[in-house]
Formats: structure tokens, C-alpha cells, sequence
DNA sequence: ATGGCTTATTGTATAAGA
């Protein structure tokens, strides 16, 4: 079985990158953040065409979340339970007896702002939710573009980000109170190395130099880990015309 | 040198992303 997460960026824009990778690379599932539009225009029958089913919760302009899967999903759940909140972020489903959780984490802006405030408040909402989740479903995997990168490896240039939006202490205690609901970092046991970055700046040339960030994750709990037989970040996508910023993070389980 | 690019929007500048 063969997981992925992708931030594409608009939907809309990215739909022939998504139909090609997804053609090349035959995924069970693949999770996808910020397709940025409502319902109605979600491109359902194209994606049909290529053989898979999908689940979609946006809106216009921003976030937007979906899974991908030429499996059955079943029991479909969006958005936090007893949380306010107008922005489509979560989505989760069952394929093939693996909990599917997709998530686009808020950015956060800057540290100190309200939209800051609003990213440690969705965190805190969201993870005992997920504690839930994993005692119902063992087997689950939570993927999505976290917007935080959970070491100083992870940041091209650690010393310039101290205490920025995206490495600060209060997102890392946060993504390491995810990690302490038993779940493991998919793509680190399987490569440890420093450089392995999934968002790149559009401006000063981000992607050519390398000046990127590993904030898109895949986090499974231990019935998974024992399966998982590889991860790796699929840079192709980043380098064709118009490409999103984010690039796909793949898991492959021998199930 | 705090910008640089890309996206969406009842747009022709603004907001947001990260």
C-alpha cells in the first residue's frame, strides 16, 4: 500500500500535475491541501476517469482538503468536533482497513499574531480528537502539510529562522505532543539525512538552491511503523512548468 | 537589502501563503 500528501496549491491550477503523478505513481490514497475551491467544482469526473474516488471539504480561495483513492472510503468524517471553525482543514477516511487522516495545519503568519493564536488553538483542539481516533482505528496514518518543520535538520538555515513561524518552541511542542500520542515520524525512519526538504520558496530561486523546508508529513502509529517499508520525498513534481511550492511525501507499507 | 513569486478575487491592488 502506497500513501502520499501533497500540498498542490490550488486544485484548479494543479489538476494535470495531480492526473500525471497519480497515473505514474498508482497511490492508494493521496491526500491534498489547499485545492482552494468549493465542493461544486472539485473535478471529480476527471479524477474518476483515471480510476479514482474522492472525498473533498473546501471552500472558495483558501485551504480546501481531499483524499484520493481508487479503493472504497468509508466512514467519511470532516472537521474538529467542538471547535468553531469555518476552514476546511480536516478530512479523514477508512481504505482497506487503514485510518486515512488528512490534515492542512494553519500557517500561522508570524509568531505573536492572531493567526499564530489560531494555529496553537487548532493543534490543541485537534490532538486529543486524533487520541480518539487512534484508539478506534490502530492502523492510522495522519498526513498533511503540518506547517511546521519539527527540527533544526528540517530548516535549511536554522539559524536564521530562530523563534520564526514554522520552527518555533510553542508549533514544535505542539507537533511533539502528536508524536507522544505514540505515533512515529514515517519519513525519518526510513532517512535521516540533512537537505530533505518538501516546500520551497517560489522567490529567490528556493528550489534550485535547495532553501527548503521539510514541513509536510506523514506520522503512522506503531501498527503501521512494523509495515512501512520506505519514504521519500518525490521532488519531480517541483521542477515542471507552474509547479505547486510543496511537493509530494510518499510511505510505502507491505500490506 | 526583510524583497524576490504564485494564487484568487466582482481585481487593475490586495491578501495570503511559508
Amino acid at each position: 500500500m502506497k500513501i502520499a500528501t501533497w500540498n498542490v496549491n490550488s486544485l484548479n491550477v494543479r489538476l494535470p500535475h495531480v492526473l500525471d503523478w497519480i497515473e505514474a505513481n498508482k497511490p492508494d490514497a493521496l491526500c491534498l491541501q489547499e485545492t482552494k475551491q468549493e465542493d461544486i467544482k472539485f473535478p471529480y469526473d476527471a479524477l474518476k476517469e483515471a480510476g479514482y474516488n474522492a472525498i473533498h471539504t473546501g471552500q472558495k480561495t483558501y485551504n480546501g482538503v481531499a483524499i484520493l483513492s481508487p479503493h472504497k472510503m468509508t466512514d467519511v468524517h470532516t472537521a474538529i468536533p467542538n471547535f468553531a471553525d469555518e476552514q476546511k482543514r480536516l478530512i479523514a477516511a477508512t481504505i482497506n482497513g487503514v485510518r486515512i487522516v488528512c490534515v492542512y495545519i494553519p500557517n500561522g503568519q508570524a509568531v505573536d499574531s492572531d493567526k499564530y493564536q489560531y494555529k496553537l488553538n487548532w493543534l490543541e483542539a485537534f490532538t486529543p480528537w486524533l487520541q480518539t481516533e487512534i484508539a478506534k482505528y490502530p492502523k492510522l496514518a495522519l498526513l498533511g502539510d503540518y506547517n511546521i518543520a519539527p527540527e533544526d535538520v528540517d530548516c535549511h538555515d536554522p539559524a536564521a529562522w530562530v523563534g520564526q513561524v514554522l520552527v518555533s518552541p510553542r508549533e514544535r511542542d505542539a507537533f511533539k505532543k502528536l508524536i507522544q500520542l505514540g505515533l512515529e515520524d514515517g519519513f525519518r525512519l526510513f532517512d535521516k539525512n540533512e537537505g530533505q526538504f518538501s516546500w520551497w520558496d517560489y522567490r529567490m530561486a528556493g528550489f534550485r538552491r535547495n532553501l527548503g523546508m521539510r514541513i509536510d508529513h506523514i506520522l503512522i502509529t506503531p501498527a503501521l511503523k512494523e509495515i512501512s517499508t520506505a519514504s521519500y520525498i518525490d521532488k519531480t513534481p517541483r521542477k515542471l512548468e507552474r509547479p505547486s511550492d510543496h511537493t509530494p511525501v510518499v510511505l510505502e507499507m507491505a500490506v
